[in-house]
DNA sequence: TGATATGTTATCTT
DNA sequence: CAAGATAACATATC
């Protein structure tokens, strides 16, 4: 699912292909998606896209598009339309198939050079259209941008000091820290040998530096992966292509397999309903 | 077939 | 009241 580097990857596109562009039509296909009257932003243009955790912020001349793509949205970009009302993608896109517009596409943005398709599975995700003011505000908000200068080893021990919830719940809360899911909480608490289910101020400071390397580690290693595209994951970058973090995993999704450090099984456990993944051996 | 997976938020419980 | 736990959202897959 898009996280920090899937977002990541996903803005890095759409900057290099989006920007200076004039968006020429906006098609709502699913009204829930689309928060907004589309026709304000028709003819505005694309003067930089920026990200902020897991949101997507596409500054337009005059308003934001303020995005989340949930657990199966997506961005893809066809340039040069065909003329055509249909267009074959050269490979298959995870649950929408080769044809683009496809039944889990939503929104559809016309821009100069070609069309951006929304595309969601599960629906979760939303674009909002947001007036300067509301996004100041809102931006504000975000904090704990894992590579800014904000994040220090000080800053996650002023968190961590603050509650008893288990530290691999505690990675994953947006309000503390910007951008980490499932995938990344996982992997970064075994880079940092430490056990998902230990009380967050449990942790001895020594931990603490150990898992804020860990979490910048698997993150540099997910963004220059370009994002994990797993066969259940919608994750693909706007060309159409998987990232490849998959290959790379430290423990998410390889129960039962052998840990790369010790040779033990990695476990799988629920934690909050979510799949939990760890060296019993490894992590303590 | 019904359980499972999934991020975030609303709502429930302790 | 606050912290923590769980339900709800949608739908393909097994």
């Amino acid at each position: 699912m898009p996280e920090l580097p899937e977002v990541e990857t996903i803005r890095q596109y759409l900057g290099r292909h989006l920007v200076g562009k004039t968006i020429k039509n906006v098609e709502i296909r699913k009204a829930k998606i689309f928060q907004g009257n589309p026709k304000q932003i028709i003819g505005q243009k694309i003067k930089r896209v920026e990200r902020r955790g897991k949101h997507l912020i596409i500054h337009l001349n005059k308003d934001i598009l303020f995005i989340h793509l949930k657990l199966t949205g997506q961005l893809v970009f066809v340039p040069t339309f065909p003329p055509s009302n249909v267009y074959t993608f050269p490979r298959h896109i995870p649950f929408a198939g080769t044809e683009l517009p496809a039944k889990t596409t939503h929104v559809i943005f016309e821009i100069d050079g070609g069309k951006l398709f929304y595309n969601d599975l599960r629906q979760f995700g939303w674009i909002k259209i947001m007036k300067n003011e509301e996004f100041r505000i809102k931006n504000s908000e975000l904090r704990g941008e894992p590579f800014s200068k904000e994040f220090t080893p000080e800053y996650l021990q002023k968190i961590f000091a603050k509650t008893k919830k288990p530290i691999k719940i505690v990675l994953m809360d947006q309000e503390k820290i910007a951008g980490i899911g499932n995938i990344y909480a996982n992997d970064a608490l075994f880079e940092a040998r430490v056990n998902p289910l230990r009380p967050a101020n449990s942790l001895t400071s020594e931990e603490i530096k150990k898992l804020h390397r860990g979490i910048l580690r698997v993150l540099t290693d997910g963004l220059k992966h370009h994002g994990s595209s797993t066969a259940d994951e919608a994750y693909i970058q706007p060309d159409g292509s998987p990232g490849s973090y998959q290959y790379h995993f430290r423990v998410y999704q390889r129960d039962g397999e052998k840990c790369r450090v010790c040779e033990e099984k990695i476990k799988r456990i629920k934690m909050g309903g979510r799949g939990t993944f760890f060296c019993p051996k490894c992590q303590k």
